[in-house]
DNA sequence: GCCTTATTGAAAACAATTGTCAATAATGGC
DNA sequence: GCCATTATTGACAATTGTTTTCAATAAGGC
């Protein structure tokens, strides 16, 4: 529980008036260095291995606070939309392991002109894209 | 009630094997001809107008059914995932309105290079895209 | 260290969805 | 058209995921 992000975390949370308690350490520290996309149920299940007596209602609030801080975003999957994972800085997309849910953001797409296309094709002002790729990471390739 | 894609999906339902009741239909009609996203308790709303018996678990699984048979998908955004509307014929994806959530599909988006790179770089193999612009209809704008 | 007040965990409340079941009605065969 | 079979319906209960309530606890500024 000792690493750059993790402590970025808490400074923010700290700057911004929220004290800094042992469950709350812990959630932060698990979903600061997950690679993974993790929901609050799992995020629960790590955070009970390292203080047993953590409630899921904790978990809950805590991600709350970090989403309003951005550090955190909501991930959106085909099976469901109740994963969380750190921010990107930026402008970034995900990609996502389908099997073990490893997350990597990239960047690079090109979408603006087709944006601007559509957009006048259609007549909708476009404020927003979502793009998200989906497959098997090296392993889960096997 | 009676336009080309209401009686395709009427006919595909009985295809395989569904039973054509009046419930049933009504369900049908309303996604079939909405241009905008719909909730299952936005049908059931617009239903209850035309059959006011009709339960919402009907709408439940009449949805469900239609997903099952590729007539509708379920949209995701930022606000909640909950929300259905006619499929896509073929490769296209989904131009949100933010305000009333009419919708149109559009096409053209060329990221297979794209995704050659991003799957070259991370070791993944890309199985599947996700894209979708939001913004604002011509109505909406104002 | 002390005091104020945010935070915690347990339990209850909510909301969305799914399962159960007896009554009803669509369908295919006659 | 009429019947028997069986899918479907709606009311209600059960689940699941999330939020609220509340008294007890503990951060953190002083
Ligand atoms: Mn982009
Ligand atoms: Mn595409
Ligand atoms: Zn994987
Ligand atoms: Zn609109």
């Amino acid at each position: 529980m000792t690493t750059s992000s993790t402590d970025d975390w808490l400074s923010q949370l700290h700057a911004n008036g929220y004290r800094l308690t042992a469950p709350r350490r812990i959630v932060i520290d698990i979903v600061a260095q997950s690679q993974r996309v993790l929901s609050p149920a799992e995020v629960h299940r790590l955070a009970r291995k390292r203080y047993p007596a953590i409630g899921l209602v904790t978990v809950y609030r805590t991600l709350e606070k970090l989403e309003e801080l951005s550090l955190i975003q909501r991930v959106h999957q085909p099976g469901g939309c109740h994963a969380f994972i750190a921010a990107a800085e930026g402008h970034q997309h995900l990609l996502i392991c389908q099997q073990c849910g490893l997350a990597e953001y990239f960047s690079g797409d090109n979408l603006d002109p087709l944006m601007a296309n559509i957009g006048r094709d259609t007549g909708y002002i476009i404020k927003e894209h979502w793009l998200q790729f989906f497959g098997l990471c090296e392993d889960c390739r096997k």
